[in-house]
DNA sequence: TTGTAAGCGTTATCAA
DNA sequence: TTGATAACGCTTACAA
């Protein structure tokens, strides 16, 4: 590695001048050695070391990406963006999986913090918000929170799809479809993003001037097996339910298999509704219709909220709370 | 942030003292102080600085990711598993999306090298080996090559799956169960393990005593819309196949969708096999029968390649070939 | 217009 | 047993 020394000696300027010029901020630098230097640097095919650099200016130019787990396809879409949008603005990113596992989070955000990163964008576990402010009040660098909301704190600043307002989508399509027992299948309890689904689930259900019993609603964990089970449970509890919302797409096509293994169709006997509208959704059969949440966009926005605050640009607001749409396919239809 | 200095001055030691104790690498330093360096550097929770320390040791404990999509679903497996390795072998990774971009693959390899990453897990774009290895030769660092194999170069380990073998698994099951006239959607023509796969079609047909014609084979790029175009095509061109394999699940996915487009159902009056099994191949109706790559073994392969080598370990062989196995589902039956 | 020197937080060498 | 001190490659205040 060539270092701005070799540089320094091979044009017979202080290691000053190296400097300055290859970061352009030349004082006053003859034109000429400044054109030497470049030259030279790009003959030797100099290359900065970020870490001499990072050690003085404090900067690394990388930021920490802490997320439950990549192989979960709601995420492709989100750290794409994440690392187009970094990137862009000059900065890579590095990736952890925590598995929703709070000693994980708490092992990377100790290592990004050894590391240097200049910033953590960072998706909580679904359990335990109390434990978290905990975790992330320790936290000094730049942050943001995605996905999965936290309350209270509201220093820190968040991104999020309206999930309220995406099961107000979802009842209402169902609805104008002249459905009238419409199960839902929750995510866990303990999660803050659920209970808004969950919300807005009831409260759309009711402002229709519908029913909304609690034996309509199972509480899942976001698996495809989970959707199974929810449909086994569900239609046992009331085989007079003709539609069904799931908290996320994966559990809808476990609900779509298990009406299927009923011997029943989708969407002619039951219609189904999903969320999220990961890629597998488009290729099942019927294609999902489904709420979906701005991946792509939660991520850059994300990403452009914390390296702004890395810069110290201003941040306009905090709360960033993203639309959901509907997106119709095929597995809903008219009421039986 | 605290240093080694605060805690050398709290304790009354030299820096090097304490160094040397949170090294675990005393030479000699009395038990006493030992603990007492280590009981003030929990108090004043000492975390050590990665970019000091890797100035003068020449070792950040990171390593670079090269992929061309996460988005593609054949990747996050793979990216798990080398996260998951690197991190339990004490290393963090970069991720990096090159879109098989090769102005982008030379940025991200210039920027790693910057960030002073101790290896790099490279998978190559699908196009011009050439280019590669004039690229690749300029790399200093330690490397490993996976899926997309590059040819010529032997001094670099690869890891990659055994295109031929797989489609011999797949044209032998089509062929137990009957099938005669066998198309086959491939991967693009200058890709390297597109052409394996090929190779693999046509010399398992063959050694089945059956025909191979050329007609019975279309050049995809590996995604949905290309498996529709090429049903559409190929069953215009032959309309007797019935049966078709194809170099990635992706492309089959889309194959399966035209097919009954068409009006034909799968696998009654065509059979589909796939090739990866990504996530999505379960969830297609009728589910994918497909040709599994060992995604998760490749990544935790690569990993262990590239940290044994960063580590100075001894590496037993460069050409890491894993075998594929067939995963049976139910998009293949018995010939109408 | 250019150069000297301090300093970032470590590790490593050698002397005490 | 322990501690100065140099060094890693860079940026930056200040001096010339």
């Amino acid at each position: 590695m060539t270092t701005i020394k070799d540089i320094a000696s091979r044009v017979g300027v202080s290691i000053t001048a190296v400097s300055q010029v290859l970061n352009n901020k030349e004082v006053g630098i003859k034109k000429e050695t400044k054109e030497k230097i470049l030259e030279t640097a790009r003959e030797l095919d100099y290359k900065p070391n970020y870490l001499a650099r990072g050690l003085i200016t404090k900067r690394t130019k990388t930021i920490g990406l802490i997320i439950p787990d990549i192989t979960n396809p709601f995420f492709p879409q989100i750290v794409r963006a994440i690392e187009d949008t970094a990137n862009k603005m000059g900065y890579n990113m590095i990736l952890c999986n925590t598995d929703d596992n709070l000693d994980k989070e708490q092992l990377y955000l100790d290592i990004l913090k050894e590391k240097c990163v200049d910033g953590i964008i960072f998706t909580s576990s679904t359990e335990s918000t109390l434990k978290h402010e905990d975790l992330l009040s320790k936290i000094k660098s730049p942050l943001v929170l995605l996905d999965r909301g936290i309350t209270g704190d509201i220093r820190i600043p968040k991104v999020y799809t309206h999930g309220y307002n995406g099961l107000l989508l979802g009842v209402n399509y169902l609805v104008e479809k002249d459905h009238k027992k419409i199960g839902f299948i929750s995510g866990p309890e303990t999660s803050v993003t659920a209970k808004e689904r969950l919300k807005g689930y009831r409260s759309s259900v009711e402002e229709n001037g519908l029913e909304t019993k609690s034996e309509w609603i199972y509480y899942g964990d976001y698996k495809v097996e989970t959707g199974e089970k929810a449909v086994k449970e569900l239609l046992n509890r009331d085989p007079e339910i003709t539609a069904i919302i799931s908290a996320n797409d994966l559990m809808a096509v476990g609900a779509m298999r298990e009406i299927k293994n009923h011997g029943l169709r989708v969407p002619e006997d039951i219609s189904v509704i999903g969320f999220d509208n990961i890629q597998i959704s488009r290729f099942v059969d019927p294609a999902l219709t489904t709420i979906a949440q701005p991946s792509y966009r939660m991520g850059e926005l994300a990403t452009e909220l914390l390296i702004n605050q890395i810069e110290d640009k201003e941040i306009p607001k905090k709360e960033h709370e993203l639309e959901p749409k509907l997106i119709v396919r095929d597995s809903v239809t008219f009421r039986r």
